[in-house]
RNA sequence: GGGCGGUUAGCUCAAUUGGCAGAGCGCCAGCUUUACACGCUGGAUGUUACAGGUUCAAGUCCUGUACCGCCCACCA
């Protein structure tokens, strides 16, 4: 044993052991060296990342599940690592290279790229040590990097498997432009964001027409009228019914557009007329296609007004808007601005409204990579943790679009597509070809675009275990076991792995998805930093401690329930790791002068026999307390089984703090302080076998204080790890028998707790200082409950801290005398005369009142005969056995006060 | 517009399959009880959002309403 310091330091201990950890390679595993595979990928944060508290949920809960699952010899592997995160990572360069002035143009494609690699290099590592100092048992020497080799080997190879198979295209689409970022995005990072706009009602003259003769738009866009080439109509409106094919004069500009029927217009939206603008809407594109209407295109990279513009040209699209707004009441076309509240695209990086924009992009067809992700989860080969994700998922798979996978940014994989300028063949290849396959000359270009950053996140489940290789990693930890994420990353993510899981392994990439809530601030506000609301974790661990912060958030997370913190819920965490500190400094103490009872904390084959050793029967409270722990370890593993991290990490507090703590340590006192040195022994024994047992249950949980306490208890040796103990298991009842736990003697001991709760509170009624010692008498219902007292006295008195208690089976108060009842007989406390009737009536009035309030639910309920007749036999039973106990508290009461008087 | 989640003690939340509504914090009273005041003992606190329904029995199942929150969506 080690000796414990009165103050638990958590930086020293905490510091001290995720040095050890990593010297140690504590949590390394190697395919195929025993034990059968878990495995968990993380989900890579991004490289530009700092931990926030959606972290610190996300990776406790997965910490806790392979903790787990390591202690019960799982050759276990979590595999860390970093997302490249293009976009977000670009913008923090840019953002570092504006303060030298500078633009990443004025550096060029490749010395811009080398500067993100220093970045990466100098700052990159940061959310990795904070995973560290989580806590977190990820195997470090695995750490990957979507951009490392391996992985953007994977991605060619991905892209070109489809491009192979025809998945890929190219093609000229409405996409999301972020002006900002100056890049197309995927549907999934266009955000949309409800915003009170207008509803612009534009006048459009017939060409030809009387004066004054209009169609009427509305549009809440005005500026994209100058790329208008048409104006639809419902073809059932009577209202336009004539005007089909007629020509109008676009404001203006004065474009000649024509009138067209098309039935995606809806007649009863706005004035039933809408302008089509084919290069920036996608509905007016389609509609386009139908029509063979012209695209223009009126806007720049940056979302100023191009050529096409006219007068506006060089304008800000929004500046634009106001000058348009401006010149068309000026010219009497404006009929009214309605205000109109809509949804509008943002982009999910840097929050620009996103602008609809044809453009030439790159494409994955979804539909066929679909189909077996959706077969997976509806034959339930993936389930969803809580179920009901699993229709959000089909909804979405179901209704799947194509990917927009290429990006304008340079950090990222680039495109392996190439072009010959001599025959214009276009081809995607792997590594870096010299000539063109088809022609052989060389004069070949690369695309100058970059990737998705979920293009290569998508295969982290394989890319990670070295895919394309065969690796023996990969076919040893593949598929994955859990996958533990937010719901926010579905479909950006989870949805998308599914599908390169068949399409590339053809097997699923994990068997299972826990989603859990989001944390939120205490006003249920998610954290940002734009609002200024966010905790830092590292703070909580500063302030507190790793296991302080992951033993909160996980006691406070219901499953899939969003959470709300505040900097004072982390001092649950805190409070509980004291309370385990000094029940191990307790046992320290009581445990010197006897060493080698620690030996019963060793987990062994022997498990409980250890404790027989000396053929001592067990006590009552030492079978009581044995019982709850194998109850205790059944409801954490059933918890933890399904996902249900609170009711595990709570079984466990109130095991502890109020099983353990308040009632077997506190017995105990009596044994440890006065009896023989066997019996302390025994005591002791017991003590260390479920303190053992409660340190490595604990250990998923607050990794940290319990490696401390393993080692400073002399459960482990020094240079071993709690992590290489056995998970905790129990006997089942039947062995627990033969080890001398009685289920009656367990039922008994809930019953003298529950009489010393009666006494506790007659001596809190008459405020008796705890220091003077009472004298109480117990009147019990039968000569076994007499019995049963009498030989666990040592227990009763130390628990009732009484100077003695008779049991009296014959006992009549020839005086009022405070009492009180319980299922094994009533308790007296005698007071020498210090009654006082008048308040001790009062007291006991308040508590007939309550019981009888009971017995009158409950007789109603008996006299009820549909209920007697239709209620199940254990529940009537249940009943009844409550009335005699209800009804004969009732009497005892009765008789008490008549007594008083 | 479609979908999902929530509404339970002063606060934050639990309550597997319908079967005596619980915990933490806070509150009240008492405590230098020799591990712990980040503690111990005792105590108070509920029209389970609202309105109906099913059932012997409803926080739990059904129908509807209100409010809060989230996700998705091509009504310009």
């Amino acid at each position: 044993m080690i000796e414990l310091e009165k103050d638990y330091d958590p930086r020293k201990v905490e510091d001290k052991w995720l040095a050890r950890w990593l010297e140690n390679r504590a949590y390394h595993s190697d395919a195929g060296s025993g034990g059968k595979p878990y495995t968990i990928v993380i989900p890579p944060p991004n490289v530009t990342g700092i931990l926030h508290m959606g972290h610190a949920l996300n990776n406790t809960i997965q910490d806790i599940l392979v903790r787990r699952r390591r202690m019960q010899g799982f050759n276990t592997v979590w595999l860390p690592g970093t997302d490249h995160a293009g976009i977000a990572t670009q913008n923090v360069v840019e953002r570092s290279l504006a303060t030298e002035k500078k633009t990443r143009n004025d550096l060029g494609r490749e010395a811009f790229i080398g500067r993100v690699w220093e970045w990466k290099e100098q700052y990159g590592g940061t959310i990795i040590n904070q995973l560290k100092k989580l806590g977190a048992s990820c195997d470090w020497e695995r750490e990957r990097f979507t951009m490392d080799p391996g992985l953007s080997d994977a991605v060619t190879e991905a892209f070109v498997h489809l491009y192979g198979k025809g998945l890929i295209y190219r093609g000229s689409r409405i996409i999301n432009w972020c002006p900002r970022c100056q890049t197309a995005l995927s549907d999934e990072e266009s955000e949309h964001r409800d915003s009170a706009g207008k509803l612009y009602h534009i006048r459009y003259p017939v060409k030809g027409g009387a004066t004054g003769e209009y169609v009427v738009v509305a549009t809440t866009r005005p500026e994209t009228m100058l790329g208008d080439t048409a104006v639809a109509v419902s073809p059932d409106d009577p209202r336009y019914k004539d005007l089909v094919g007629k020509t109008l004069i676009l404001p203006i500009l004065n474009r000649e557009i024509q009138v067209v029927a098309d039935s995606f217009v809806d007649p009863a939206f706005g004035t039933g007329a809408v302008k089509v603008t084919p290069a920036h809407d996608p509905n007016d594109f389609e509609m386009a296609s139908r029509h063979g209407l012209k695209h223009i295109n009126i806007l720049t990279p940056d979302a100023k007004m191009n050529a096409e513009a006219g007068p506006y040209a060089g304008l800000d699209r929004f500046a634009c808007r106001k000058q348009l707004v401006a010149d068309l009441e000026a010219a009497g076309l404006l009929e009214k601005i309605a205000d109109h509240n809509h949804a509008v695209g943002h982009c999910y990086r840097c929050n620009t409204v996103v602008e609809p924009r044809l453009s030439p992009q790159w494409f994955v067809k979804m539909k066929p990579l679909a189909a077996p992700a959706i077969e997976a989860v509806k034959q339930e080969k993936i389930v969803f943790v809580p179920d009901r994700w699993t229709k959000v998922y089909l909804d979405w798979m179901e209704n799947i679009r194509d990917w927009c996978i290429s990006r304008q940014i340079w950090w990222g994989h680039r495109i392996p597509v190439f072009y010959c300028s001599a025959c214009n063949h276009e081809w995607a290849a792997k590594g870096a070809p010299s000539r063109c396959p088809k022609c052989g000359d060389a004069g070949i270009r690369q695309d100058e675009d970059v990737l998705d950053t979920w293009f290569s996140s998508w295969l982290w489940p394989f890319s990670t275990f070295g895919w394309p290789e065969k690796s023996k990693d990969l076919s040893f930890y593949y598929p994955t076991d859990d996958l533990v994420t937010a719901s926010e990353i579905i479909f950006f993510w989870v949805a998308r792995m599914i599908m390169a899981g068949y399409e590339f392994m053809g097997d699923l990439p994990f068997r299972r998805v826990y989603i859990h809530g989001t944390v939120r601030d205490d006003k249920g506000r998610k954290m940002s930093k734009s609002l200024g609301n966010s905790i830092d974790p590292l703070a909580i661990i500063n302030e507190f401690s790793a296991d302080a912060l992951r033993f909160s958030l996980t006691m406070l997370t219901a499953t899939g329930q969003d959470v709300y913190v505040s900097n004072e819920k982390f001092t649950l965490g805190r409070n509980f790791g004291t309370k385990l500190w000094n029940a191990a400094r307790y046992l320290q103490m009581q445990t010197k002068d006897s060493p080698a009872m620690v030996s019963a904390g060793i987990p062994s084959a022997e498990g409980l026999a250890v404790l027989l050793r000396d053929g001592i029967a067990l006590s009552p409270d030492d079978q009581h307390i044995l019982y709850l722990l194998r109850d205790a370890i059944a409801a954490c593993d059933d918890n933890l089984d399904k996902c249900r991290f609170n009711d595990a990490a709570h079984v466990l507090y109130e095991f502890v703090w109020h099983q353990f703590c308040d009632w077997y340590v506190e017995y105990s006192k009596s044994v440890l302080y006065e009896a023989q040195q066997d019996r302390r022994e025994h005591v002791l024994r017991v003590m260390h076998f479920v303190f053992s047992n409660v340190l490595r249950l604990l250990h998923p949980f607050m990794p940290f204080m319990t490696e401390e306490l393993w080692l400073a208890m002399g459960y482990g040796v020094e240079g071993g790890t709690i992590s290489a103990a056995p998970w905790p298991t129990l006997p089942d009842n039947a062995t627990l028998a033969g080890y001398g736990v009685n289920k009656a003697t367990v039922a008994y001991v809930d019953d003298k707790y529950d009489l010393i709760r009666v006494g506790r509170a007659l001596r809190s009624d008459y405020t008796i200082q705890p220091s003077r010692k009472i004298a109480y008498i117990v009147k019990p219902v039968s000569p076994q409950c007499a019995d049963a007292l009498r030989a666990d006295m040592e227990s009763v008195l130390q628990l009732l801290r009484a100077e003695k208690v008779d049991i009296v089976p014959e006992f009549q108060p020839a005086k009022a005398m405070p009492s009180g009842v319980n299922k094994l007989g009533t308790i007296f406390m005698p007071l020498d005369g210090l009654i006082d009737v008048q308040a001790e009536t009062a007291r006991l009035t308040r508590q007939r009142e309550k019981v009888e309030a009971e017995l009158a639910k409950v007789d109603a309920k008996l006299a009820n005969q549909a209920f007697m007749s239709k209620a199940p036999k254990d529940v009537v039973a249940q009943l009844q056995q409550r009335r005699s106990e209800v009804l004969e508290q009732v009497g005892k009461y009765d008789r008490q006060i008549q007594a008083l008087v």
